[in-house]
DNA sequence: TTGTAAGCGTTATCAG
DNA sequence: CTGATAACGCTTACAA
């Protein structure tokens, strides 16, 4: 266990035949240092595979130099397979490799997690937040903002408190499946709505119940959670209570998958009898049978946009309260 | 803008009325303080809002009590929906939250992304470093267990060196795989092999030419690189080469899937003119058509494992050069 | 049992 | 342009 130590910028400094002060000033790219020193300085750094202590560094500059993105979600549920959350991890580290800075990874499904993230994030430890997702009115946000820690949501927060956020729109997506669904030729349509506790369980609700309405349709709506389980356990209560509907809009693409095998155990055709349209366009989407139409989120592109939008904040920019990426609808085989 | 100043040590003492070192001492649990005093700098703390500095606190014990997971898989795949990584990062969270440690993702897709993490890694900023699924000879495990970082991988690695790895059984449930097509009465056994670089490609292999060896069976060999694109494409040219194929085992579910799609467009059924049997058992492969039947292997507890050896081995115990998780086969309805 | 004081490795403020 | 020197907030011998 030779635990080889590791040279500091003393070690450096006497090496290069200066003092401490320039080698900082080297290292952090000064530009007011001459031409042959800082040159000793590289050289010296480089024989001794200097490396500057990021504790020592964040001591006295304040900063970390790394940013939390914390996933309020239930463990269990954060990584079914619909690929949001790894979609957002994955965009917020390519826009932090590209600021060079880390990103910390926090679950905060259970009751002690949670407290964890707050007594981490509150104690300045990270130089920001990314919430991804917020279950319920989740007050953190709104605390971390008001003591000046920078902060961005993934959706509205439902507690109404004034934080940043970027969102995708749910509302719009949904409007142009449900009128794809209308111009089809489709009357009877009924939805499978998400969670209600979470913003994009009820952005995409609105958007059915506005598109519809509009249109003199009935609202037939039973609720999942967007789990393939309660998908199918609320298209057996839609085709039970609606034995006549002729499409349905699922909330996620889990649950219209569930559907999709519900619909066909109950002997109907889809599309020809009931239309399916599902929200993700996660990849399963184009091997369900028959292929999924759905709406597609940008959700890479959502990771990425709520990280440049807190490095922005918290290198003191004034930033739109809110960010809406646009969603397409994916027309494939089953509307 | 109000960065309210956070209270220090220093804050706590004086409102305590003690000094600095006893008000470490409490918080650190040391057991040689008065009751009564302990009482008091509690409630200072609590009143003050103390959160400790982090920054300062690893300055002097050299611990920075975080660890990194480093995914070096090219960026695109690592989020691919066979939910290996996120599997991986939740089991890692879950450990490491219990041992009130902090998860520092990062990413190493990108040659720059690998130095990066290299040179974070060796800079000592992490307690010890997490690799999951190695690709190709990567050299950096090797060189940070020789520096004395604590280490631990998911998978032996592939250029030899001596680092503790964690991996689930690959062959045994390969051998169980095709051993259930022999005792179905199958002669013509293909299998969609992995990508040849990464010891879940290389390992699922040598599962299935050992077993159709040990039968006397002929090996049929396609290669893909576990996505569904591949898996397809491989599909292909194994009905081209031997269309008088029976059963065919794919090294991911990906692929199976896209096998069962592409045997299906070829007009053979499933099972009866072809069984077919993946490796994952990813939430999907319930709901292909037919549902799938697969190995399945434990990856949230292969995370949890990983996290826990790594602990062990930071925390100056000798562990097990290797762990071995088991895996099962699920019989569902393709072979 | 408690307090004093010496660092930990940087950066930042001043002089020079 | 460069070098002392003082913080930054905490832990930990060593004293008392």
């Amino acid at each position: 266990m030779t635990t080889a130590q590791r040279p500091t910028l003393e070690a450096v400094a006497r090496r290069a035949g200066v003092s401490r002060a320039t080698v900082s000033r080297v290292v952090n790219g000064s530009t007011t240092v001459a031409e042959s020193i800082q040159q000793a300085v590289r050289q010296a750094v480089e024989e001794l595979g200097y490396v500057p202590n990021l504790a020592a560094r964040s001591l006295v500059t304040q900063r970390t130099d790394s940013i939390a993105l914390v996933l309020p979600e239930a463990a269990t549920r954060v990584f079914s397979d619909d690929q949001v959350f790894p979609g957002i991890i994955r965009g917020a580290a390519q826009e932090l490799e590209a600021a060079d800075k880390q990103l910390v990874l926090m679950l905060a499904g259970s009751p002690g997690g949670h407290e964890r993230v707050e007594r981490y994030t509150t104690g300045r430890h990270v130089d920001g937040v990314l919430f991804a997702s917020l279950h319920g009115e989740d007050p953190l946000p709104g605390r971390l903002a008001r003591l000046g820690i920078p902060v961005v949501c993934s959706g509205r927060p439902l507690d109404g408190v004034e934080v940043p956020y970027v969102d995708v729109d749910h509302v719009g997506g949904v409007t142009r499946a449900v009128r794809h669904l209308i111009e089809g030729g489709r009357r009877r349509i009924a939805t499978i709505a998400g969670p209600q506790d979470m913003v994009a369980g009820i952005e995409r609700l609105i958007g059915y119940r506005d598109t519809v309405a509009a249109a003199g349709l009935p609202e037939l709506v039973a609720y999942g959670d967007f789990t393939r389980e309660s998908g199918a356990a609320a298209m057996r209560q839609l085709l039970a209570a609606y034995p006549d509907l002729d499409a349905v809009f699922a909330a996620s693409d889990l649950m219209a998958h569930a559907a999709l095998r519900t619909l066909r155990e109950a002997g109907r055709r889809v599309p020809d009898e009931v239309a399916v349209i599902g929200f993700d366009d996660i990849e399963t989407a184009a091997y369900t049978e028959p292929p999924l139409t759905t709406i597609r989120q940008p959700i890479v592109e959502l990771g990425r946009a709520m990280t440049r939008q807190l490095l922005r904040i918290a290198g003191g920019e004034a930033v739109e309260p809110a960010l809406l990426l646009p969603t397409e609808l994916i027309i494939r085989d089953s509307a």
